[in-house]
DNA sequence: CGGCTTACTGTGCACGTTCACAGAAGCTTT
DNA sequence: AAAGCTTCTGTGAACGTGCACAGTAAGCCG
């Protein structure tokens, strides 16, 4: 029993092929005598497009790659991607895009989404947490068009973004902090090869001016692990710490354990503040104070942009959004 | 600058297509001078197979597709799902299969699943978290070949899955409850649509008989503030509890802290028990004492099903994994 | 009535592969 | 020396679609 075709449809319809592909892709020469008929031999054969055979003649794939870049063992652990990919499927769906995963964490893995995209099996790509000097930038110079859901440091020009203003958010924490009155603040950032990492820390200390010293700023890679790590760190370093911005709310889960093994009381002896408000927020104890993202917005935006540039877009400009202070019970 | 074919290649190496694509097809008729001229030709042109070409001839997609049934809001919370898409990914590159994600969450979801899948665009199915009675379930007894992960409820026969040994787990962590001596054990159930639900439910009656009465088992939805709500629940109707088996790591995090806005000291007072071992079980506090399910494994095992049925294997036995006592300070 | 526009329809070709087939060349067997 | 393998190569057809183009019919205008 094999698949009906569009000759099908036209000889069910008494029509002509050309008929069929006109109603199909909206044409609007179509009369409605032609529609009707159509529309019949369509649902009685249950005909659905060939897009290989689409494809071969539009030189378009109707899907879009999302390229994660995350380091195998790292990648998921935080539950943001989620949103993301939630978005971006159902946005594109819209479309009759599909999404295809591809992970770019090792050189294999980079090698062979290069072949995928050059080859042509994409309409765009949506980059995720891309690191500055990825080797894949490079290579997606030319080809379909791409973006990426937070800016990609040293690209921001090239490849268009949507992304939470991340300098904001570390300056309404930081500012809290002060608020408070903690004297001695301290602060876990990500990897400064990510814009997270990098602008988080810029915020901070655009409050704190020089009482900013290397010696209350310790370094994560967003994992739970190194937040617990980069705490212990501190600890020793700066005893006498008393408030603390974790770049993320998975390594704050983290650095609230470390707290809590040094005997530390939070937010009695150290406030905590997170980032991102995700759901780790929530289950840890006490509950996160942090700076909501709106990743959702964020998404949206992302693939907003991918879509109008897939239109024919020759530009588009980034996009930032704002964050927001969420008081819980860390801080 | 248009994308080389397999002609410019052929001509490039002074051969014929038919010899190129012998090459890229693995067939074992090339001889050594022609592999050499080929491969070079190929590295020179950047040459890479146009898959809608070959999916037309071939009939195959070189793409797999993986349905999430769980409804958006609740999509993704759980952290599981990155286990399985990663490793899903890699696996697949490794045969050269993409994969393709798609929402059924809602009934225009589930049609354009079905419409994606019966036009022929997938090679196979990826099915996740599949409710019992789900009608994608009907609509994909044709076509390419489909598995689960985890058992779905009603098609156990149907639809070849690998799973967690669900009652095991479940008897592993009352019996640990009753080793220690408690009392009142209470459970919290996932949904009972679910394989989770039910089965974790079942091996927990195996071990109480009895005991297990409905006083003590209340049902929550796998997310964290159906176990807030189901933990407060539990509370009213049996204030006497000292200890609750949780059915997930999510909704344990959330029993937390249901227990700790009652007073109560875990695990002094009252163990908890969760399910899943996923990160959650270490970002609270106190750690959870969980079962261990073999999440890589098990990923790895559904797409190893989903791949000799690709191949053409007409029957494949569905797989159990043992699962695994993790001692926190959760109990 | 001829010419011009508008609305619609059918047809041939191209897209880049794979596959079946035919055939050539070299080697072994009868 | 003929016949039969084995190894390798080239060629035509087919996969199912969209698009450019040609063509038809009807309506309108002068």
């Amino acid at each position: 029993m094999k698949r009906p075709t569009i000759h099908d449809v036209a000889a069910a319809a008494g029509v002509s092929r050309g008929t069929v592909s006109r109603l199909l892709n909206g044409d609007k020469y179509v009369s409605p005598a032609a529609r009707v008929a159509v529309e019949r031999a369509i649902s009685e054969t249950g005909y659905v497009v060939n897009r290989a055979a689409r494809s071969l003649v539009t030189q378009r794939t109707g899907s879009v790659v999302m390229v994660l870049s995350e380091p195998h063992e790292k990648l998921f652990e935080d539950p943001n991607y989620s949103t993301l990919i939630r978005v971006a499927i159902r946005m594109l769906a819209e479309r009759d895009l599909s999404l295809v995963m591809m992970l770019a964490g090792d050189e294999g893995d980079r090698e062979r989404v290069v072949r995928y995209v050059r080859g042509g099996h994409a309409d765009g790509v949506l980059l995720v947490s891309t690191h500055a000097g990825d080797p894949l930038l490079d290579a997606l110079r030319t080809g379909p068009p791409a973006v990426s859901c937070g800016a990609v440091i040293g690209r921001e020009t090239v490849i268009p973004y949507a992304a939470a203003d991340e300098r904001l958010g570390a300056r309404q924490m930081t500012e809290y902090f002060v608020r408070l009155g903690r004297r001695r603040i301290a602060m876990i950032t990500g990897p400064m090869d990510t814009p997270g990492g990098i602008q988080r820390l810029e915020g901070f200390a655009d409050v704190l001016g020089r009482k900013a010293t290397q010696r209350l700023i310790a370094h994560g890679d967003w994992t739970q692990a190194s937040g617990e790590r980069a705490m212990a760190e501190l600890l020793e370093r700066a005893p006498d710490l008393d408030a603390v911005f974790v770049a993320s709310d998975l390594m704050a889960a983290g650095a609230l354990a470390a707290l809590r093994a040094a005997g530390r009381r939070v937010p009695d002896d150290v406030a905590v503040g997170g980032f991102d408000d995700s759901s780790v927020a929530v289950s840890t104890h006490p509950p996160l104070t942090t700076i909501r993202q709106p990743l959702a917005e964020m998404a949206q935006e992302t693939v907003r942009l991918l879509l109008a540039l897939i239109d024919g877009a020759g530009h588009v400009e980034p996009v930032t959004l704002p964050t927001e202070l969420v008081i819980r019970e860390s801080a």
